[in-house]
DNA sequence: CAATTTTTTTAGATAAGACTAAAAATTTAT
DNA sequence: ATAAATTTTTAGTCTTATCTAAAAAAATTG
């Protein structure tokens, strides 16, 4: 059906338009996708030539139904082989990225059903994110950002939205992982860092960091 | 490195070469994968290039070693995600050609060494295929068509030349497998066919089979 | 061994996906 | 509200991998 780029602007697409509800610009596309803007174009009109997305001229773009079940497909299929890596393969969650982004373009029905079924039909990610199922469905989370949790409240990691290796490496160097429990102690306006306790050892958390950290309350 | 394409074009010519010893026709290659003479040359054109084959126009094409280790690489992933989608995601033998057809191509040596792993470092395909170490190394077998084995010798199904669903289906269906005892009871000279007997039941096995079943003596 | 057939290569074209440069539309700012 | 800046699209080119048609080399055959 979609091929191997077409598949990576949909998914981009999605994306994108997670954050925004809106239409996605086609500058924010070539962005993502790391290309010219005059790139994003020739695709954008492939895509609404076969009714992936809607599209107006300078209006941006929206996914269709079909677009949208096929980018979900695509997302499905790279969280589940996120899981099969680290459960199965001994890969730590800040190298499985660049492996599922070939995986997840696999073409086969029987294999996406039977790995669900192997890895006993994971919910999560090891990032955390929802793996939607086999209708296209994604199970919304009610995670928010650590930079949103209130004094003296008590919650638990639950994802990232910076996946970078960088990060995901900070964070195991800190001992965060997902499922860490973490008490915010106080919040200092002027840099908008955190006093937080950790492991029950006290520590300071950066605007950054706790602007990429996905928890839910306890 | 090498492309997709380029990828598939090696593991052909491995396999033309397999059977012969010297050097691969140029139609050899174009028939082998589904494409015209023309496309072939070109193709033979640019390995060359990428010290891939020894070339000389009108002559015919020989992997080099750096050639050769690339197909073979392409052949060792091959034949784990077979073993992978057999033993592990309920594939039968005859499911698993087309999907790895698309796995062979994923990138990671991290990944080719823990999926090794994972399955306990096996060496041979669901098909009875000999699986590459990760030096290059191809194990030989000391396998035989059937329809070589003299008469009232014994001998066990370790795979098979044909391995397109239509042949894996018949073996299913007439319930021989990989280990499958037989034992040559006759061979008629007339239509090539021969009798046997096969877990303790005698039937006749056709020249077409007995020329696509490997066996070794037991 | 010369003629015919087959194989292989070359030449030129096409489609997908990307690029640069420039034009057109939209948005922002004065 | 007009000028300037930004965004988006168009036009034309490039690369990879394919194709058809035709030319060239090799193999076969009478």
């Amino acid at each position: 059906m979609a091929t191997l780029s077409e598949e990576n602007y949909l998914k981009a697409i999605f994306h994108l338009a997670a954050d925004d509800v809106v239409s996605v610009s086609t500058n924010a596309i070539a962005r993502k996708m790391d290309t010219k803007a005059s790139s994003a174009t020739d695709m954008i009109q492939k895509l609404f030539e076969k009714g992936l997305i809607d599209y107006q001229k300078y209006k941006g773009v929206k996914l269709t139904e079909k677009g949208r079940l096929a980018a979900v497909s695509v997302i499905r299929k790279h969280r589940l082989w996120e899981v099969f890596l680290v459960d199965k393969l001994h890969f730590s969650w800040d190298e499985v990225h660049e492996v599922a982004e070939q995986l997840e373009h696999i073409k086969s029905k029987k294999l996406t059903a039977e790995l669900d079924a192997f890895l006993k039909f994971p919910t999560e990610d090891p990032h955390g994110d929802p793996i939607p199922d086999a209708m296209g469905n994604m199970p919304s989370s009610q995670k928010l950002l650590l930079a949103k949790v209130k004094q003296s409240q008590r919650c638990i990691c639950v994802g990232v939205k910076d996946s970078t290796p960088k990060f995901l490496q900070y964070l195991d160097k800190h001992k965060i992982a997902l499922g860490t429990e973490i008490t915010v102690l106080s919040r200092e306006s002027y840099d908008e860092s955190m006093a937080v306790k950790i492991n029950n050892i006290q520590r300071s958390i950066s605007k950054e960091v706790a602007h990429n950290l996905y928890v839910k309350i306890a």
